[in-house]
DNA sequence: GATGAAAGCTTGTCCTA
DNA sequence: TAGGACAAGCTTTCATC
């Protein structure tokens, strides 16, 4: 990928925005007309720049009000059992995003549930059985205070 | 909203992996004709339960590759105070989530920058500066193990 | 990067169960 | 109350300049 000029960060920042826009509307907003403003959106799919497109749904009304973050401690820091956790915590559809990180913790999962029983079931269950996990220090989410999905480009 | 049958489930499911999904495609997946499919579809987006539809850029590849977890403790709990602190960071593009929690700290921040040498720079002239920000504890992430954008409906 | 045309999609109305 | 058929008006997308 080359590098991204003006008009390609736009397209991103519009798409951010809202990814149903039709093509129409993006070209008009960016300043192109149709087909080159497709064949630039095409190319940043492409080159991976743009992943994919998403339906962001609200949890509370779809049942899943509870939010956790849960910071995870390791008994060892190999890349072996690093990626066997990674592993298993890919298959389960409640850890919505885990980051490796350094200092104290060595991951930090945030996990939406439907309450706090049912957090409590999937901590008990899956994430301390997992056998790389040491120890588990949850913050319960009172409120959710920002999601954006605009990175700052 | 009445509740989600599941129907509803499926819709939210399918976009929730592929936004751009055209209705007719949907429609064929959840096993309806495309017209009843766009007004289940209308009605979950009047409902607010599906919010917006998002393009997934990938941070490395647009340039902001660093993400930093911020744990932020306050001087005061009060509500004036957690407000205004949320009105600000709002305003910032680079805190990309935050999330008020119980626990040690009162919020977790998602912070996401170029670079180490840029996020530095914000948190010394934007986010040490605001008023009841009295602790902040950062964590680098080394690695995103998981991105996940369906929740487990 | 723009134009124009063919193919396909969206979406409203009306009909049926 | 919910799904299905159909058609007008869009959009997408490709070849060509």
């Amino acid at each position: 990928m080359p590098k991204l000029d003006d008009t390609d960060r736009r397209i991103i920042r519009a798409l951010q925005q809202n990814a149903r826009m039709s093509n129409l509307e993006l070209a008009a907003k960016v300043g192109l007309s149709p087909s080159p403003c497709l064949r630039r959106v095409r190319l940043l799919e492409e080159a991976g720049v743009i992943e994919r497109y998403v339906a962001i749904v609200n949890g509370e009304k779809a049942g899943v009000g509870l939010v956790v973050l849960a910071r995870v401690q390791f008994t060892t820091q190999s890349t072996d059992t690093t990626l066997q956790f990674l592993e298993t915590i890919r298959r389960y559809p409640e850890v919505t995003e885990c980051f490796l990180t350094t200092g104290e913790c060595d991951a930090v999962l945030k996990i939406v549930t439907a309450d706090l029983h049912e957090y409590w079931r999937f901590q008990a269950n899956r994430l301390t059985s997992i056998e790389t996990v040491k120890e588990v220090k949850t913050d319960v989410v009172m409120e959710v205070g920002k999601q954006s999905f605009e990175l700052p480009i």
